[in-house]
RNA sequence: GCCGCUAUGGUGCAACGGUUAGCACGUAGCCCUUUCAAGGCUAAAAUACGGGUUCGAUUCCCGUUAGCGGUACCA
């Protein structure tokens, strides 16, 4: 699947020859929505796959019957949509694919590298934590059963399906992150790789650990570039592809995204699904750009960088191995810079879809000089605003007439006596105008403030509020000229009514 | 507990044996000014600790400490 995104770069690259082109996936699990960590990772496949020619693939973990909820992937692929992360092949469900694995295993079973394992869960449940030693010391257990030695320690009930690790002996992998790693394979149990059947059905789903394995090997996955916290799963997973017959890919793990307080991210630290990022209006590009930047870096200090520079950048050398803190500030100074710099060509069809979906777009913006008015009042506007929803609220009086007043805004800048009449004087001198641009409002203006005995400052400010109802807003004379003749003398005169004495 | 990963300012990253340890966010101050931003300038702020190796360690090795991850018929 392909779609349009915003602001993607082309993507027609290379098509690299099919030999060597890698294969990477993404694999999030419904059991959630889709995080900033996922997301991250998402990002760097993608960044990678589109960096080297390569094949994107989605796959949907959803082997737990139990957690699974098939509701969340509507979300998930919505999120990936927004982040402008799309695949080639998929999304593929893992639910719909179980005779694959329970083949896979009994392959295993056939070759003796698993076992049937008739033992309760709960003698393997916390098997590997510690329990009580000797004189209160704490002893390190891996069980291993009777049953992967032929004896079933509880014969009758529906057997699940263990690997057997080897006795003794090391796993080793490559992570292109982190280098040649090892593991002992006595700290490794025998893990479940088919759960065991209920209501008739010889055997279960698969277990994670079985299902990534098939997949990869099935879907020809050359990296798998996934969160760090699978690093201690790898050996198991290496074991398996020996057990297969299969090389395993090269590994890339990358380092975890953590909270403010350099804990796990949870709600606590605020918004972790992706799609609160898309409701609050962060621009995905920038949102891009920042989440690349959480644990890679292209080498220098370079860091605003458009997503075609990312894709002209990125490789798995600058990963990093250090855990990352979300920092929400920077993401909004990207935000806010990406606000600022884009083109304003890709910035309209953006601010076009929030105004559609607050009510106030109007369809003469879409073309011709209507087009042209939007494009110089979103120029006018930009730099101040810091969220898509910004151009909706904060700047509601340039794309509506009904607009209310800030009362602290009247409170700060219509607190002299004098500026009811100024204003008057200001309408009636800017209705006078034969021309209508920025130096004419501003001589006008002026010659009315000297004329009141005031200072420019003190009028620009009340008329700031009068015609737009805040004290915030662009400088007042493009204000002006971008608002049109009419409208300003026409809200000029309105304003007068909030004198009247109630 | 055990296994594993990591350790540069508050935060994200540079420096991959030799720099006055750099950039950015944030913070403080100044400039600009028509409000608020933006922008410009300046400042405070870091190599976790202890041992080695080396002419020389942020960088390599070991230990300690801390954080994180894993330790499921979760993924």
């Amino acid at each position: 699947m392909r779609f349009d995104g915003d602001s993607l770069p082309d993507m027609t690259g290379q098509p690299a020859s099919s030999s060597n082109q890698p294969r990477v996936r993404f694999a999030p699990s419904p059991t959630g929505y889709l995080h900033v960590g996922g997301a991250r990772t998402a990002l760097f496949n993608w960044l990678f796959a589109r960096r080297f020619g390569g094949i994107m693939i989605l796959r949907i973990e959803d082997t737990d019957a139990e957690r699974n909820k098939p509701e969340l992937v509507t979300g998930i692929l919505e999120g990936l949509k927004w982040l402008g992360v799309d695949w080639d092949e998929g999304p593929f469900y893992q639910s719909q694919r179980t005779e694959l694995y329970q083949n896979s295993a009994k392959k295993l079973l056939a070759s003796g590298a698993a076992f049937l394992c008739y033992c309760p869960p709960e003698k393997y449940v916390g098997g590997d934590h510690a329990e009580e030693g000797a004189e209160g010391t704490k002893v390190r257990r891996v069980v291993r059963c009777s049953c992967r030695d032929g004896k079933p320690s509880t014969p009758g009930v529906k057997p699940a399906i263990r690997f057997k690790v080897p006795v003794g002996g090391k796993t080793k992998f490559f992570d292109a992150v982190f280098g040649e790693r090892e593991f002992s394979n006595d700290e490794i149990e025998d893990f479940v790789l088919v759960r065991s059947g209920k209501d008739g059905a010889e055997f279960g789903q698969a277990m994670y650990q079985m299902s990534v394995v098939v997949d990869d090997v099935d879907m020809r996955i050359t990296h798998v570039i996934r969160g760090a916290d699978h690093i201690s799963n790898t050996p198991k997973q290496v074991l398996l592809y020996e057990a297969l017959g299969a090389t395993p890919p090269v590994f890339a793990h990358v380092p975890l995204i953590l909270g403010a307080d350099k804990s796990r991210l949870s709600k606590r630290h605020g918004a972790t699904d992706v799609n609160m990022y898309r409701i609050e209006g962060f621009l995905p590009e920038a949102f891009r750009n920042f989440l690349a930047l959480l644990g890679w870096a292209p080498g220098g200090d370079e860091q605003f960088l458009r997503t075609s520079e990312l894709l002209e950048k990125f490789s798995l050398e600058g990963v990093s191995h250090t855990n990352a803190v979300f920092d929400r500030p920077k993401l909004e100074w990207f935000n806010t810079q990406f606000l600022q710099k884009l083109p304003i060509e890709e910035l309209l069809p953006q601010v076009e879809a929030e105004l559609k979906s607050s009510g106030l777009w109007k369809a003469e913006w879409a073309s011709g000089a209507g087009h042209e008015w939007f494009s110089k009042t979103v120029d006018l506007l930009r730099p101040r605003v810091r969220l898509l929803p910004d151009f909706s609220s904060w700047s509601r009086a340039f794309f509506s007439d009904e607009f209310s007043y800030e009362q602290a805004a009247k409170d700060k800048f219509w607190k002299d006596p004098k500026v009811p009449d100024l204003l008057s004087s200001t309408a009636d001198a800017l209705a006078a105008l034969p021309e209508w641009n920025h130096d004419a409002c501003d001589h006008a203006t002026r010659a009315v403030a000297e004329a009141g005995g005031v200072k420019a400052g003190l009028l620009i400010n009340a008329i700031r509020v009068a015609i737009v109802g805040q004290a915030v807003a662009p400088p007042l004379f493009d204000t002006m000229v971008v608002l049109g003749q009419e409208r300003v003398v026409r809200r000029l005169r309105a304003a007068l009514k909030e004198f009247a004495p109630a």
